[in-house]
DNA sequence: AATGAATGAGGATTCATTCAT
DNA sequence: GATGAATGAATCCTCATTCAT
């Protein structure tokens, strides 16, 4: 009997996999095949509603973004005043969620695909327009030039995300976020 | 056609080639046959000198570690005093030598790495540990906690690094050490 | 063109295939390749059914030793009492299948193999020790000893087996198969 | 400064590698390189000596063949009387030299090498040839069938041997030797 | 005599993708 | 909608062998 209206449950569970398997992997280093499996289904199937190999990917990687972006809303969604709104961005931006190892895998993979794959680019550049966009707002009625403290603290803060996520594994991320927070409280003042 | 002591000279033509290709590729799929055959060898002999890819991969960082370190070395020996010696060590992140479309490549793929391979991993924590040393060497006379400073301008020259690198590939490199510099004023202050 | 179900038979092809492969090589020296063409698909089929080259030569030995079991099974159904069903097994060891040019390769690489692979020691034992029990079997109501007289018979057939397949490949069977029916005869004496 | 006289000293000590490689391997899979570095040369100068892999295999066997015949050599030297020569050729086919791994695996390649290698199977009839030859010898005092008995008891001594060293081998060999003794027995009456 | 250098040929294995059902 | 069947292409790696020194 034919389902109808798989197509979305079919795809979202591909996706799922897909980042499933790369945080699995560590790397790009994934077969459709198990991904396909993990998911339920034939590679077949998963050829058919994708295309290939690379949508899957770029699925992915949008569904990394909205998940991030949905951190980030209800975080700011707290925030009560200017001051609050900064640190809830910068919190977002440490939330366990984060440090999901497919979650992390999934960025390191970003920064890689960037280099060659104009989509990966395309919403790599998305991120950090939105994040500097928020964080430049946040920032305007605190201190003169917002643009600028907004670009460091966007720097600072995949900079500190890289280091907790790769080399300090079992750092404490809120206690990471505090670096980004003293250097917010003297570029506000 | 010299028929001795070739090792060193193929090793280095491999690891030479190895980055190359990396940086063409953007990634680590890169295949031994097209490394050996820009090393101007056969796969085979390129297997005869290292034992297999990881290997190869695992020299290659090395030597990318090396060119760093390298660099950062030469713009400390100009530095008179601290305050110089901190400036040269955040310039020297971001000499042009850096932006070599294959070190971008090299430094993404060393960050992918570090999540399943150990050897990648090692090196990545000493680069970093290098890093963070030198600072606060620099930054002892200078302020307070020159540790803290020190971590925070380190993850902010990652930062800033990446997305130069990845995602403002026109913009000039010593412009974005400004920023870096900014905070070490602002810090050592 | 039937697709479903296809898997009994690609794996029945694929053994056939392996043992005829190993019959013309004389060893184990063939290609998954060769095997592949020879049941007539591509290698890639081949490692797909059975996961790789070892499993392919288990599931020829095995095949092997369910065509001599047989074969011996056959022999003893047409004999009557204790001195017939001797003669029978005796006699169904050098049956014309078994000097198949196929047949004594596997034969021989089955001795090389159980030296290093477990599975091959394995099935080696279970053919030994089913050859030791129908012949213990059969003698029981002849001898005294009928196991010692059994281990002899054993031993005796699979080295008339090996000089008749090897060395004197022109000689007839039956010919070979008469000299442990006289010891049998003395033995059971 | 090259040494005069090496060729004797290189080729024997490449024979005894071949055969102490094919002894750990358990079969004829070994590597000329491997073979080389066990006799401490280079795999060129094992070729320069050899000409190819598969002459080194052929001296591998006539050096097999020789120690065994020196085994039994031995054994007739001591015996007195007809009898006792029968039972010295017996028990020296199952001297513990002959269990050395090495020699079982030797002897094991030697049946497969005979299907292909013409080489081979001319080495493995003169062993044969021999064996028989010596175990007529020392029956025809005996018995009225020396030729009937000794192609038994050769049979007998293969298939007892292979068993004692593949699936038996923690065996007492010489336990083993008692069952073709008995069948000496019986046959010379 | 001896070896490091070098390679061509080949082999097992993997995988994305296509197709018939 | 869904899948088992099937493969071509590619990849890593091994190895016997040759050659210049």
């Amino acid at each position: 009997m034919p389902k109808l209206g798989m197509e979305p449950i079919r795809r979202a569970a591909l996706v799922k996999a897909t980042i499933a398997e790369i945080g699995a992997a560590g790397s790009l280093d994934v077969t459709v095949s198990r991904i396909a499996k993990r998911a339920g289904m034939s590679p077949a199937l998963a050829h058919h509603y994708f295309g290939g190999k690379d949508q899957m990917f770029e699925a992915a990687m949008r569904q990394i973004l909205r998940d991030y972006s949905a951190e980030v809303r209800v975080a700011l969604a707290g925030a009560r005043d200017p001051a609050a709104r900064a640190q809830a961005i910068i919190r977002a931006n440490f939330a366990q969620s984060c440090f999901d190892p497919a979650a992390v895998s999934a960025w390191m993979t970003f920064y890689v695909q960037a280099q060659t794959n104009p989509a990966a680019l395309r919403l790599l550049r998305a991120y950090q327009r939105r994040l500097r966009s928020n964080l430049t707002h946040a920032l305007r009625p605190l201190c003169t030039d917002p643009r600028g403290v907004a670009d460091t603290l966007a720097a600072l803060i995949d900079g500190l995300y890289i280091r907790a996520a790769l080399t300090a594994p079992d750092a404490d991320p809120q206690g990471t976020a505090l670096i980004a927070l003293t250097v917010l409280t003297k570029g506000a003042a």
